[in-house]
DNA sequence: GCCAACGTTGGC
DNA sequence: GCCAACGTTGGC
């Protein structure tokens, strides 16, 4: 079983909105990202666990937990015309872009926020903590994990 | 709102 | 295949 951090904007879909979907659970789509989209479409497995993590907001930061509950498949957002994350160069025959389920698991009882984890030594190796690293899906390593649900206080 | 960093696009 | 221009991300 493996881990991942997975950054969204809360004004579109936060934490509390995947806890409110049915069966707190909804599809994480709309990545447009090679590199993202190859962690997702190759590595990603049902039983992997997920940080939430809320980016463009005041603050940033972790805000949960939550657990894959199927793995990659084709993100059909990309053929719908109406779509937001519509790509026409996606078709069903040969999708280009994937998606994964996720399913609420935990909210914090407070945000852990991107300072905090800036100030912890064991997570400094973290990709979401580089300069310039916009990837909005990246592994998490067990040690990092552990870290991070610790200073939630959970 | 600014801007650094990075990815993508497209002319050549 | 290079690289300048442009778009996007996301913290501040």
């Amino acid at each position: 079983m493996a881990y991942w951090l997975m950054k969204s904007e809360p004004d579109e879909f936060g934490i509390e909105d995947l806890y409110r979907s049915p069966q707190q659970t909804a599809p994480w789509d709309g990545v447009r990202n090679y590199q993202a989209r190859n962690m997702l479409r190759d590595q990603m497995q049902e039983g992997d666990l997920v940080l939430f993590y809320h980016s463009s907001c005041k603050p940033p930061g972790v805000a949960g937990t939550a657990r894959v509950v199927r793995a990659g498949y084709p993100d059909s957002s990309a053929w719908d015309p109406e779509s937001p994350y519509f790509d026409p160069k996606s078709t069903p025959d040969n999708p280009r872009w994937y998606r994964v389920d996720v399913q609420w698991c935990s909210t914090f009882p407070r945000l852990v926020p991107l300072d905090r984890l800036r100030e912890v030594p064991a997570l400094a190796g973290m990709p979401l903590l580089q300069k310039g690293n916009r990837l909005s899906v990246m592994p998490v390593t067990e040690e990092e994990w552990q870290t991070i649900l610790g200073l939630a206080g959970v």
